[in-house]
RNA sequence: GCCGGGAUGGCGGAAUGGUAGACGCGGCGGACUCAAAAUCCGUUGCCCGCAAGGGCGUGUGGGUUCGAGUCCCACUCCCGGUACCA
């Protein structure tokens, strides 16, 4: 950046850096096998998207991963820490529309320009074992994978009212609308009806649930986060009639001891029973009406709360099966097709959305729970006894529940059940930059899987991406028309392919065994590396991915081919970096790139600031100078490290000099300590005040102890191995050591040398400081005590009063209580 | 609304119930230099004071304690997630 001489003195980092990631590379230092008689340990950070650019959130992320890569190496662990790609998806197919260049050239391209920069951050990887979802020889496994759920009744192909992004002409999951428009594009999502591919992950609900309990080393808002995703609900199913036909129909409540405050009854607009119950009814105009403009309505406005709740009322009536009463039936957009059953009771004395429709329709209210004297709400939620409900009156709440479902069970019209908000995971996308799914329709046999020996069902190369609502695939004719495995005759391929979530659900089993030809991995060294012991990544997948490679996870244990039946025994999830509070995006202009500085600071100065910058949990604001002040702390330890810093001088005895080493000692106790509680920011700091006494002690009067300051540097270099590594390599070889700094193992802190042998002891007068004085660390309380109340300082601020007690927290504190 | 997290100097942040503001950024003053950059030294929460020293101070109001940024209660605001889930 800067020439002139005076650059001669500072860390030339464009010349170190590059040596190093080549002599990492060129030694296969990071590469490893699992014949190692050490532990292992399995560090990964989520594999990206590749775009092309790394931005500061994988700086972060890598930056993290690989800190954790070499320090449980020097520790004495086999790590491992592969690296790969989520590398089908959407923006290269976009990206080919617009320019035509097909997309696996242009992912190649970019996986290729993200490599060399990941390289460029002096980030470490096992590379023999990188893979890339788009590559048919991954895609192959994911394929089989599929067919692997077909076979256990996990996967199926339904007509379901699916979320349609009109602007991406695709289908998406759930967990990818995001307030009703698509996460990707923000366009309103519509409804749509199509004939889609599911996996039944809502077979795994409950224990996708339960496991959560056992992933204590995972941050408490992602469990919380998935949990309600889950969104478990016990309660009770039961069939009620409608009044006149014996049409008979079910609702789900998780109230059952409320239903004598039963006072109408809602279904869904989309329910299948209401044609037949509006069918020849006084208001079937007006529901047809209604119908109609409910299934308009987008996802957006449907889910508005600031909507009044609207509705119909049918004409109908239906008896509640308790006490023979007649209640309206409405059809209202406020129940959903796709939760219990479509159909509700509704008690409004005890559920507010009801106690708002009653308001508004004019109908009903009963209590059923006896509120508390100063109640003023309306609809009551809480416990109270049952009242107006017959044989349930004076229960409480939960016994209530129990009894009303013991006499439905009885009665053989009800029974307890549990309701999840867990839908099946949608996977089908109409889209061509996917993995295909690999199955058949045959108009004879039906639907039939592509048999495993003819895997993997290429993505051939077309000319035209354009969506057409159908994926490009149902215009590539030699594709879609092939023979039917089992009858022989013609049929037809699947043409959407698979929901990228598929590919990322496993391509951390895949790390353990990268080229394998038979299986997806062996499950001998799957077993060998699983769980990962850490898994780093943006919070942003804290449902969607993370719950999907969880049931992977399961079903693959269920198979047989892994032993462990959760992925992740520890999870980190980092903060986000911001500009000036407002998230760097490339629409709004405001992204920070690493690439420059690389070349500005390096990429030790880059990482350093990472790690300093606040708690690795935490969001952050970027800072450009922040960065130079992580630079000036290297050049300073540079300096140090190649004699610019100042002379040492040979000296025989260890005076004074013994508190420099202490210095360094005590630095390895808490840097040890808190990179294992990922408190990086304040490792780094404590680095900082080492390097600022070393510099001091060069600069002292009496001179810096030659022996005394090597030794307390090469502590700090062990300790910046894995912080800034370039640097931290370059001084270890400069100050004359054989061997690679990343082979040394971590040192242990000498206990006696860190121990505090003379600690500041502050004295108090009412809690407030009046005095400190230098004492031994060892002093009893009794002493301290002493030396407190003979403190001249002390005797103005006793004068007057008496001393009522004293507290002695010996060597730290004396606190004299004066009244 | 509900769930989770948070609020500390000009800024990022530090602090097992025991010296609030470590470390860094920025600022100010100085040394070096013809000058600048770089580097080094000093200083930097606010108020009063020439100083010695003193007072105040961790979003607000209470409480527990010899002692509270930290624990408890009530509230305000900010961030994230989620939302007619019966």
């Amino acid at each position: 950046l800067i020439g002139g001489a005076i650059q001669v003195a500072s860390y030339d980092f464009a010349r170190v850096e590059p040596k190093w990631q080549e002599r990492w590379e060129q030694d296969r230092t990071f590469y490893v096998g699992e014949d190692s008689d050490k532990p292992k340990f399995y560090n990964v950070c989520m594999y990206p998207y590749p775009s092309g650019d790394l931005h500061m959130g994988h700086v972060r992320n890598y930056t993290y991963g690989d800190l954790l890569t070499r320090y449980k190496r020097m520790r004495g662990f086999n790590v491992l820490s592969p690296m790969g790609w989520d590398s089908f998806g959407l923006p290269a197919e976009n990206a080919a529309i617009d320019t035509g260049i097909h997309p696996r050239i242009h992912t190649e391209d970019r996986i290729a320009r993200m490599k060399s920069q990941i390289r460029r951050l002096g980030s470490v990887y096992d590379w023999d074992r990188e893979v890339a979802a788009h590559t048919p020889e991954y895609y192959h496994w994911t394929q089989w994978l599929f067919l692997e759920l077909w076979e256990r009744g996990l996967a199926y192909k339904r007509e379901a009212p699916v979320n349609w992004c009109p602007r991406d002409q695709t289908v998406l999951a759930n967990e990818q609308v995001v307030e009703g428009a698509c996460e990707r594009c923000g366009t309103p999502v519509e409804k749509r009806d199509l004939r889609q591919w599911f996996f039944k992950i809502t077979d795994y609900a409950d224990r996708l649930l339960e496991d959560l309990a056992g992933l204590d080393a995972w941050p408490e808002r992602v469990r919380v986060m998935q949990e309600n995703w889950i969104g478990r609900s016990e309660g009770c199913t039961f069939a009620m009639e409608v009044a006149g036909s014996g049409q008979r129909f079910e609702v789900f409540t998780t109230r059952p001891d409320t239903v004598f405050g039963m006072t109408f009854v809602v279904f869904a607009p989309e329910h299948p029973l209401v044609e037949e119950l509006i069918a020849g009814s006084e208001h079937e105009k007006e529901a047809r009406r209604y119908i109609q403009v409910a299934r308009l309505a987008t996802e957006l406005e449907r889910l508005s709360t600031e909507k009044d709740k609207t509705g119909v009322f049918t004409g109908r009536y239906a008896i509640n099966p308790v006490d023979g009463r007649e209640v309206p039936i409405y059809l209202a957009d406020y129940v959903l097709m796709g939760y219990g059953t479509g159909a509700i009771m509704a008690v409004p004395g005890q559920d507010q959305r009801d106690w708002e429709f009653a308001e508004r329709y004019g109908l009903d209210i009963i209590r059923t729970v006896q509120p508390p004297d100063d109640f003023t709400g309306q609809a009551y939620l809480g416990d109270g006894p049952a009242i107006n409900s017959g044989f349930l009156d004076g229960l409480t709440l939960e016994d209530a529940k129990r009894r009303i479902i013991d006499w439905f069970e009885e009665q053989g019209i009800g029974r307890a059940t549990v309701q999840f908000r867990l839908r099946d995971w949608l996977i089908s996308r109409q889209r061509y930059w996917g993995c295909p799914i690999p199955m058949l329709t045959c108009p004879t046999c039906g639907l039939i899987p592509v048999p495993k020996e003819d895997l993997p069902v290429l993505l051939p190369d077309i000319e035209d991406y354009t969506p057409k609502g159908l994926s490009p695939l149902a215009s590539v004719e030699e594709f879609v028309n092939t023979r039917c495995p089992r009858c022989g005759g013609p049929a037809q391929r699947e043409t959407d392919t698979m929901d990228t979530f598929v590919d990322s659900s496993w391509y951390f089993l895949r790390y353990t065994d990268p080229a394998d030809p038979e299986l997806p991995f062996d499950p001998e060294r799957a077993n060998y590396w699983m769980p990962l012991d850490q898994y780093i990544g943006g919070i942003e997948h804290a449902v969607l991915h993370l719950m999907y490679a969880r049931f992977f996870t399961k079903v693959l244990h269920d198979m047989g081919m892994v032993t462990v039946d959760e992925p992740f025994a520890r999870l980190f999830t980092q903060g986000m970096i911001t500009l000036g509070h407002a998230k760097m995006s490339k629409s709004k202009g405001n992204v920070v790139s690493p690439d420059a500085f690389f070349a500005s600071h390096g990429a030790d100065a880059l990482r350093l600031y990472h790690l300093f910058i606040g708690p690795p949990a935490d969001g952050a604001v970027w800072s450009d100078q922040g960065v130079d002040g992580t630079a000036r702390f290297l050049d300073r330890v540079w300096r140090m490290g190649t004699g610019q810093g100042g002379e040492t001088v040979e000296r025989p005895e260890l005076g004074a000099d013994r508190e420099v080493l202490a210095a360094a000692h005590r630095t390895l106790r808490k840097v040890t300590d808190d990179i294992e509680r990922f408190a990086f920011n304040t490792a780094v700091a404590a680095l900082m005040e080492l390097s600022n006494t070393l510099g001091a002690y060069l600069r002292s009067e009496e001179g810096a102890r030659t022996e005394t300051f090597a030794a307390a540097f090469e502590l700090l270099l062990l300790m910046l191995a894995p912080m800034a590594p370039h640097l931290a390599h370059e001084l270890w070889e400069r100050t004359g050591h054989e061997s690679m700094l990343a082979d040394q193992p971590w040192p242990e802190w000498d206990p006696e040398l860190a121990a505090e042998r003379v600690v500041t002891m502050v004295i108090q007068v009412n809690g407030k400081v009046r005095d400190r004085i230098e004492v031994d660390a060892a002093i009893t309380a009794e002493a301290a005590e002493e030396l407190a109340l003979a403190s001249e300082k002390l005797q103005g601020w006793i004068d007057g009063g008496t001393v009522r007690k004293v507290i002695a927290r010996p060597p730290n504190l004396v606190n004299v209580v004066v009244g």
